[in-house]
DNA sequence: CAATTCCAAATGTCTGACATTTTAGTGTTG
DNA sequence: CAACACTAAAATGTCAGACATTTGGAATTG
C-alpha cells in the first residue's frame, strides 16, 4: 500500500484542476491523518503533467493549510484541525463533493448557530439599499426553484447567496468574508435531504422574516428570525439541537460519522 | 509613473519572503485599488530573481486575494473587499507592518467587539484541562512582561496568545481559525500605544476575570468580562464605541486614512 | 560505541523555450 | 463609412532539464 495509490483521476493539464482534485481526496479522507503525501514525481508520472504544474497544485494544497511540506523530508497530510476552513478556495473545494466530511458540515453548523444570529443582527443595523436588493434577488430565486424539485440544486445556490447577503449586509470585512463558508454546509444539506413542497414553504417563509426584519433596521426580530430559519436548517440535518447549543462539542474527540 | 516603481526592496532569494515584501507592500497601500501590478519581467529583473520564483511569489499574493491575475491582461492590485483577512497569511503579513492599515485594524476590532464575548461564552461550555492551561500559560506571560516596558512587544504576543486560546476553547474549528485573525490587531494596540502600569494592571485584571469564568464554567460571567476587556481595548486604540457598536460602518465609503 | 563523513532522497531554484489568452491595431470588404 | 477577419504584440501559463539545498540515514573511522 504505502502511498495509498492515488484514486485513479482523469488526467488534466491545468494546475488549478490538478489543485482541485487532490484537495478533494484529501477532504474525502483518502488519506488519513499525517499520512506521507506523494512525491512530486509520482504525481508527475500518475497525471502525466510537468513538475512544474504539480508543484504550482502542491502550492494551493499547501497555503490551504491541507498539506505541510519540506525540504529533504517529503510532504505529508496535515490534521484536520489545521485546514483553513476560512479560505475561499476551501469552500470550493468541499462544494460539489460526493461526500462530504461529517465532521466539517456539523462543525460550520455550530458555527453558524452561534454566530449567524449575531450577525443577522448587525445586517438589520447597517444594511443598506444594495444590501437589501442582493437578499431579495436571492429570495425570489428562492421562489422560483422551490417549485420544481428537479433544480434543487439551483435553489442550494440562492439560499447560500442569501445567507452570504446577510453577512455582507453587516458592513465588516471580516464577517463578510465569513459568508464564503455557508456554501458547501448550505449545498450539502440541499443536496443530502431533497426536500418537501410544505418543508420548503416553511423554509421560504423563514427567510422571508429575516429579510423583513432587516429591512424594517429591526436587529432583536433580525437575530430571533435568523435562529428560527437555523432550528429548521438542523432539524433537515439530523442535528440534535441541545447538543450543539449546549455543549458544542464536549464529547471527546472525533465523535465519528 | 506608471507602475509606482516598487520601493527599493533588499533582494532575496526566497519565494517566501518576497511574497511577504511585495504583501505588505499592497497592504501598506502603495498601489491603489485596481492599480496594474508590475509584470513578472519587471519583477525578475527588480529583485534579480528568477521567473519561477517571483510566479510562486505571486501565486502566494493571488491565493490571498491581494491581487487577481488573467493571461494576456496581467495583474491588479485587488479591493480590500476581496482581501482574505482570514487566511493565517495574512496575519503574517499584517503584523510587524510598520504602518498598519487603519481600516483593517478597525475592522477587526468592530468584528471582536461583536464576537468574541460570545465565543468567551462558549468557552466557558467546552473548556478542558488543555485550554486552561493554555490560557494560564499566555496569562503568567503577559504578569511577567508588563513590569519591564521593554519588553512590550513580548507582552502583546502573550496577550495575542490568551485571546486565540479563548476562540480554540471554544472547540469550534471555524472559530478556532479565527483566533489567527487577532493577532495583527493586538501586536498594533500594542506597538502603537505603549502602556503605563496603571493601564496594565487594569488589563491583567480583566483578562483574569475571563480566565476564571472560563474556569468556573460561568458563561454568562465571562462574555460580560470579554466585552469587559474589549472597551478597554477600544479606549486604547482611540476608537469611538459607540460609533463601532451602532453603526459598524455606516459611512459612505473609504472613510480614509 | 561515538563521532564524523558521505550519500541518497526529496523539495527548492534557475534557465530557456514554447503554448495560450487577450487586446489592439490594421487592413479588407460590403 | 461601418463591420468583419486577420495579424501581431504583450502578458501569463506550461514544459523540459539541470543544478542547489536540506534532511536523514548509512557507512566509515577513531
Amino acid at each position: 500500500m504505502s502511498l495509498s495509490p492515488l484514486p485513479s483521476l482523469p488526467a488534466r493539464a491545468d494546475a488549478h484542476e490538478l489543485a482541485t482534485q487532490l484537495a478533494r481526496a484529501i477532504l474525502s479522507g483518502h488519506w488519513a491523518t499525517g499520512a506521507p503525501f506523494p512525491r512530486e514525481l509520482d504525481l508527475c508520472e500518475h497525471f502525466g503533467a510537468s513538475r512544474n504544474l504539480v508543484r504550482n497544485a502542491l502550492a494551493r494544497l499547501t497555503t490551504a493549510g491541507l498539506i505541510e511540506r519540506s525540504a529533504g523530508r517529503g510532504s505529508w497530510v496535515c490534521d484536520i484541525g489545521e485546514w483553513h476552513l476560512l479560505d475561499p478556495q476551501m469552500s470550493e473545494w468541499l462544494t460539489g463533493l460526493d461526500t462530504p466530511h461529517p465532521q466539517l458540515i456539523r462543525e460550520i453548523h455550530a458555527f453558524r448557530l452561534s454566530a449567524e444570529p449575531h450577525v443577522a443582527a448587525l445586517a438589520a443595523q447597517s444594511a443598506d439599499a444594495e444590501d437589501l436588493s442582493r437578499l431579495e434577488r436571492a429570495y425570489r430565486g428562492m421562489c422560483d426553484t422551490a417549485a420544481d424539485s428537479a433544480r434543487y440544486r439551483e435553489h442550494g445556490e440562492h439560499d447560500a447567496i442569501f445567507h452570504a447577503a446577510i453577512y455582507r449586509a453587516s458592513h465588516n470585512l471580516v464577517w463578510r468574508q465569513m459568508g464564503h463558508l455557508l456554501r458547501p454546509s448550505i449545498l450539502a444539506l440541499i443536496a443530502q435531504s431533497h426536500q418537501q413542497a410544505t418543508t420548503l414553504d416553511d423554509s421560504l417563509e423563514r427567510h422571508w422574516r429575516v429579510m423583513e426584519a432587516i429591512r424594517l433596521r429591526q436587529p432583536d426580530e433580525a437575530r430571533r428570525a435568523a435562529a428560527y430559519i437555523l432550528e429548521r436548517t438542523a432539524a433537515d440535518l439530523g442535528l440534535s439541537m441541545r447538543h450543539i447549543t449546549e455543549h458544542p462539542l464536549t464529547s471527546p474527540k472525533g465523535t465519528g460519522a
